[in-house]
DNA sequence: TTTTTTGCAAAACCTTTGCAGTTGG
DNA sequence: CCAACTGCAAAGGTTTTGCAAAAAA
């Protein structure tokens, strides 16, 4: 699902309406360049597409991920960011120190899966939460000039 | 720093003042079983220390955290919760469906950040945000009956 | 005494909810 | 027509901030 129509189709065949407040959240997830909160979405993605109500977005956000359209990842302590399932085939690798996100597809955590799967019996999933810890500038910053200092 | 007088010492040696305020939270941290809000600290855990106001609260945490005195962790949606930084060895694997915490000893996890940072060069740290996921119950409740349903 | 810290109140931030009115089917 | 949905406003949960009063050094 990657088009409006087809979004729209997934709705009907559910049961639910294709109301226009639907129909211009789905056109803020088809033109972002990536996930993007409710807010941004709300606001029309800045002026790219028509603003709507906030409350309105977090609930279609909502329903949209009931049906398996839209999923949405926590990177760090800000809003939740949205983006439709069919682009999140990738997962997250978050810097806390710098707060640059690695994005990845799915098969390249395969190995870091199995080794936690094997150890604990636990199904890791890193597109709701990503992994997080230091990105490779970060980590060498951090265990070469000086180990004080304390980040968030 | 295990016992509230090691901290408040610590706290001097930075030029901070040992307040009773600060005392509460360190004895709070202390008395505790395991990562505590900062809700439940200001409530005095309950009534086993004296309750103090929840805005200090927060910002001595913050200030422990600063010296490295203190940590804290995000399990699931709620408050993030605060502990000892000496007693956070642990890290964490939170299921994402039935909200369970599975807490490890750091060296647990050292395989599975061999493996990131072999594929990534990132230094994975599941102390701040845990591995997330579905635990063994969960991920055989979901492959099981039927692929259907979407979580949160 | 003077600088830090407190306690309270208020706000900020993200998200959810209640409800009267509107709309889609 | 009628259930589903919207927009607005208000509240909920967590954390931060402003400020005068209090307490540490």
């Amino acid at each position: 699902v990657e088009t409006v129509s087809e979004a729209l189709a997934v709705l009907r065949r559910h049961g639910l309406r294709a109301s226009s407040a639907r129909r211009l959240v789905l056109e803020a997830l088809v033109a972002a360049d990536g996930p993007v909160s409710a807010e941004r979405i709300a606001a029309g993605l800045d002026g790219d597409v028509p603003a709507s109500d906030l409350a309105s977005v977090y609930r279609n956000l909502e329903a949209f991920e009931q049906l398996g359209l839209v999923r949405h990842v926590h990177l760090g302590h800000g809003p939740g960011l949205y983006a439709l399932a069919d682009r999140t085939g990738r997962e997250y690798l978050a810097c806390e120190r710098c707060d640059r996100v690695r994005i990845v597809d799915a098969a390249e955590l395969d190995e870091v899966r199995d080794v936690v799967r094997a150890r604990f019996g636990f199904e890791a999933r890193f597109t709701h939460f990503p992994i997080v810890g230091l990105c490779p500038d970060c980590a060498e910053r951090v265990a070469g000039p000086e180990t004080g200092g304390h980040r968030e």
